[in-house]
DNA sequence: CAGTGTTTTTTCGAGGCTCGAAAAAATAGG
DNA sequence: CCTATTTTTTCGAGCCTCGAAAAAACACTG
């Protein structure tokens, strides 16, 4: 079980390193890599110029412009975009979207497509999807082969091993193996995450100082969804993508779900709840399929008008999500929120009722101290989680390859 | 943040991970430890025999008895009792208890004691705990030097860094340091443990085939705790030892819980919840301080004995678990769990409500997957726990230095 | 009971890696 | 143009692990 280290694993590690280091900080000079790795001048050298010649970094001369320090200047390291490239795929209700993305993580090409996933047969979802992507394979000018991993993410719930969906809310299907799909077609490396623990990634290099170590990124959509960072490290289940806070039980035998049980946080603070407790449809009442954004901003603003029954369902929503934070917070210690998707444009209209059932938990001793955050548009997050993602399994895997894959508890965001 | 791999940490993991591997098989040969650690013949050999040299690994010449096989015997490497000792001080309602235990995990001497720690100042409650490890030091067949290591646990919420006792149900006292007290009084190194936690490294230990990667122990007392491995990794808070099961939220504006908050699941649970309902109190009435085994086993008895309000109140108890798992297995997915401490006894009573509870919740998909155990008697688990956990402590710390402090996220069990 | 086969353990040289010290490189200031 | 300063590279030393071969320790056989 415990595997020893290897002498020839010491390369391999220290290279992973100094590419995280020049991947996290941008443009560092050599001595900043020896500082943040605490490796010595020499090896960060020798590692260095190995990089170099391999292609995988590149020296940008102005390190910074007006640096007017006295002695020798820095020379800048930073990751070739053309060292090789990936694809993310994110699959969302009723829509579709890839994007090519250099190794410096820019963005080099992209399409976008309407679905109705719903309604799809399984054959036609997955046919839409290698579609697209042969599609932008075939874009004359990207070099085919520096597609080194394609990274999908959906909603719902994928299997740890990153290779399947196991469930998702956007498609009666289940147990797609969308990874094995794609390497099939196309014969590159694939990955199969869940969108929300794709949104965490994103946060934590959109905004390390805020989303660091501990934190939560919230999905509220039409079904709740969480990614959760502890400890530095993305938490998954441990079979599937797990964190489905969503169908924490908020009341026993309460309102009815999408997902058939009762009383689940998201039958309270999902987009289809939101709108049958403003709607005054009764707990049982079937969840509608899908309520457009439009119509969820409408509603807020109806909330927001004066005290009715939109304004009760939003604070039923902020009871129940303040309940379930409290009850997670019981597990895990609190910790910052970004609360992400179009009713995080609505958190005005959430917050005092999670503050206030926050408070008559465990995790409410600190209420004060536990701060939110809203972005209401997710698809980019996800997307640029999916990129990290991906970049990041270059980074390690291909550019910094080991004898064996030895896989760690736990895949590490950074 | 992230830290490069220097030259002489190789050697130090390495020898970390050969003694590892001896204290988990007990008697292996160089060539087992070898095959475990996947590293050469030659490195074992040369690391176990430095660690021969510096007494802490001792050659046992009957590897196994009656071993009929051809060639060279091997030679079975153990740990050498000797190399040192550690202490552990397991402090719990109304009783502490103390042993200290050789290096090869036998225990050399202990005492226990009755105390009245929830009337007891601060200061007594201290000064009882010092005072019995100072006993316990002067043994005269005891050499002092070669304890290495003191490790208590109690019940209640401890820090992230194993230093103090944030708060207990056993003591109105609170943040008491009690290893910091140690440190300074023995000029011992000492670690402060949850009691739960404890249970699970010890489960761990006791049975590694249930118990392996992924599991739960929960301590149903009077109050309800938990100790969780995922990934195996002891899971803790960010801050606090975390995994409090006990405050998660059943019952919004619930049943009043020992911790002043309404409609925990350790307020249907707890032994006083249970005591409470089935004397028919009311879920206002204040908890009751404590209630013995002997009742309790009474209280058990009688709900065997016929349908009456003992019946029901373990009912309510297996509801309130059972959703209180449900919720859990919703971010973890489902696990193996112990049920442990005097509840345990009756959890005949219990699991039917509380399988029917889960079988309502996401968890629930593979009700009939997650399998339950039980251990009535807690104290001896958790001293084992402590144990392990401290010797391990020796062989990481101690036996295998580095020149640096790695602090690695969460704290591997094995 | 000596010889042979088998398995474990040790020995030894080779190859790699990181480190520290010193040298080389590149610039600002005088 | 020279000096001070900082960054980067070079080079030898010291470890560490590995593979191959040797040594050790026993069972079996005739």
């Amino acid at each position: 079980m415990s595997v020893g280290i290897r002498h020839d694993d010491l390369r391999r590690r220290n290279r992973a390193m100094v590419i995280a280091a020049v991947r996290q900080a941008g443009q560092p000079s050599r001595t900043e890599i020896a500082a943040t790795t605490s490796l010595s001048h020499s090896t960060i050298s020798a590692i260095s110029s190995d990089l170099i010649v391999e292609g995988i970094l590149t020296e940008s001369k102005p390190s910074e412009a007006g640096s007017l320090k006295r002695g020798r200047p820095q020379v800048g390291l930073s990751l070739n975009p053309e060292a090789a490239a990936v694809m993310t795929v994110v699959l969302s209700l009723n829509f579709l979207s890839v994007a090519v993305i250099d190794y410096a993580g820019q963005v080099v090409s992209e399409e976008q497509r309407r679905l109705d996933t719903l309604t799809m047969s399984r054959e036609s979802l997955i046919g839409e999807c290698t579609a697209i992507v042969r599609r932008r394979l075939a874009d004359p000018d990207l070099d085919v082969r520096s597609i080194a991993r394609i990274a999908l993410a959906i909603q719902g719930i994928t299997d740890t091993r990153a290779r399947a969906m196991l469930w998702s809310p956007i498609t009666p299907h289940t147990d797609i193996a969308f990874a094995d799909i794609f390497e099939d077609a196309f014969g590159i490396p694939a990955i199969m995450e869940n969108d929300c623990n794709m949104m965490a990634v994103a946060l934590r290099w959109r905004d390390p100082d805020r989303y660091r170590d501990d934190f939560i990124a919230i999905l509220l959509s039409h079904g709740i969804g969480m990614g959760l960072v502890l400890k530095g490290e993305l938490f998954t289940g441990t079979h599937s993508s797990g964190g489905e806070f969503g169908h924490m039980i908020h009341r026993p035998n309460g309102a009815l779900c999408r997902c058939g049980r009762r009383g689940c946080v998201e039958a309270y603070a999902g987009n289809y709840a939101i709108w049958r407790n403003a709607r005054q449809m009764g707990e049982d009442a079937e969840p509608v399929a899908d309520v457009s954004d439009a119509d969820m901003r409408a509603l807020a603003a109806a909330a927001r008008e004066g005290d009715g029954p939109e304004r009760e369902a939003y604070r039923k929503a902020g009871e129940a999500l303040g309940y379930g934070l409290g009850s997670l917070f019981a597990l895990i210690d609190p910790a910052p929120v970004a609360m992400v998707g179009v009713s995080a444009a609505a958190f005005d209209l959430i917050e005092p009722a999670l503050r206030q059932a926050i408070a008559q938990t465990a995790g409410g001793q600190h209420s004060k101290s536990i701060s939110f955050d809203t972005e209401p548009n997710e698809l980019p997050l996800i997307r640029e989680g999916c990129a990290m993602r991906a970049l990041i399994f270059v980074d390690q895997e291909i550019f910094a390859p080991g004898v064996q894959a030895r896989g760690s508890a736990g895949k590490s965001v950074a």
